[in-house]
Order: structure tokens, then C-alpha cells, then sequence
DNA sequence: TTCATAAATAAGCAATTAATTATATAATGA
DNA sequence: TCATTATATAATTAATTGCTTATTTATGAA
């Protein structure tokens, strides 16, 4: 069950506007870290991170493959947050074409 | 309309255990400042500030009668909100019965 | 006016946070 | 083996945050 001090756990993950972005993204498809790093524009370290808090929180699940990982969304459990994620405009959340490319993971 | 910055410094003022209660708490009703103060059991000043920032975020509004104010969600906009606050349970909302006392404002 | 109560503001501080830089780990292919 | 690529980790720093204490403002009553 999810108690009030739960919630506002995840909900201080998704208030940050990397990691809501990143959640945004990942609604529409797994990516792995180079996906996210060419779309967000920030280092690979920042990124990587933000992707641990948010394992850590249980919001994202990764799955390794080769050199890469792929990580994707793991909020079925979190009903709110689509609801978050419907008030998001999704030109915002893909700024560029390079995620369709997907250059980094060929 | 509200961009990704926008959703995201909203739930930022949510993602604290404090504010958050405090939103569930006026999901009820709206209440003054020394009942939310009685609530939470933390000083006046701090709660004080919680409710300036839930003001500038946009997320209560304020009504002064006499020497008390009274705050009341403004959320109508942001349905999003409503979601979250049906994970809270309302047992967690209010931890005594102080506010249906409202001892402070007789 | 004086006193009491409610709320806001200001200043200070400890803790947290997001980012950077540098380095380490791991997998792939030559 | 060695070089390259993807990712994670560690250490550092600047900025933000939540809270405290002290003070101020404002309203109402004696």
C-alpha cells in the first residue's frame, strides 16, 4: 500500500524536469542512456543517475542488452501517473528527430 | 497550457511530505493556518512558508476573515492532482482530530 | 491605548540536490 | 591483446530546500 510519505516520494522524482522528461520519452518506448543523453542534451553521467534514482524509486525497469541498456517504464502500480503524463504535450517531449534515429544505438 | 517545466514545478511542490498532506488535507475543506499547524505539529513560520509556495505554485487560494486565513485548493485546472490525491489514504490525512475540533479558530 | 492572537517575513543553518569532471567497469570487435 | 563504445560510480561543488528562531504586521478585545 501506498502511504502519503510514498507518494510524495515519487512525485519529488517526477519533479524534476529531466526526469519528467525522461518519463515522458519512455511512455512512448524503451530507450537505452545514449537515446536519452542525445534528446536531454546533458552528460551521460547526469543522465545516468537520474536513471538510478529512478530505478531506485521503481519507476523504470532496465533490461540489458549487449553494451547497452534499455530502460522503460514500470508505473502500471502508479495510476496517477498517466494522468501526469496525459498534461504533458508531447512535442515537448521528443524536441528533436534524433530519438527516431536512434544514432547512438546502431 | 502547461509545459513540461510547468507540470513538473507543480509536482515538486507536491513531492513534500509536508505539502502534499496539507493538500489532502484541504481536499476536505479549507482551513486556517493554526489548524494545518496543529495537524502537522510543526511551527506557525514553517507552515507559513508551505503555504506561500502552494499560493505562488497556484495550486490554493486564500480567504482572510478577521485575523485568520483560510486556504482552499485551486486545482480545478490540473485534474491531475485529483488522481494523485485518491493514492492517499484519508486515514494518513488527518492523524488526530484536532481539525474537527478547530480549536484554534473559536 | 494595551494586550493577546493569527499570520507573515527575515535571517541563519544544516541537509539535500543536480550537475560537472574524472575514473572505473563491462561488452564488442579488430 | 588492444581500442572503442556504453554505462556506472566517485568525488566535488554550487545552488536549493526545509526548518528554526526572532521579529513584524494585522486584527480584535479589554
Amino acid at each position: 500500500m501506498s502511504g502519503i510519505e510514498q507518494v510524495a516520494d515519487v512525485l519529488k522524482l517526477l519533479g524534476d524536469k529531466n526526469r519528467l522528461t525522461i518519463v515522458a520519452l519512455l511512455k512512448e518506448k524503451e530507450l537505452c542512456v545514449c537515446d536519452i543523453v542525445d534528446v536531454l542534451q546533458t552528460s551521460q553521467p547526469n543522465i545516468s543517475q537520474h536513471m538510478r534514482k529512478l530505478k531506485d524509486g521503481g519507476l523504470v525497469k532496465e533490461r540489458k542488452s549487449g553494451q547497452w541498456v534499455y530502460y522503460s517504464l514500470n508505473v502500471q502500480d502508479k495510476p496517477y501517473i498517466a494522468e501526469i503524463l496525459k498534461e504533458i504535450p508531447s512535442q515537448d517531449n521528443m524536441p528533436s528527430s534524433v530519438c527516431e534515429e536512434n544514432e547512438c544505438c546502431n
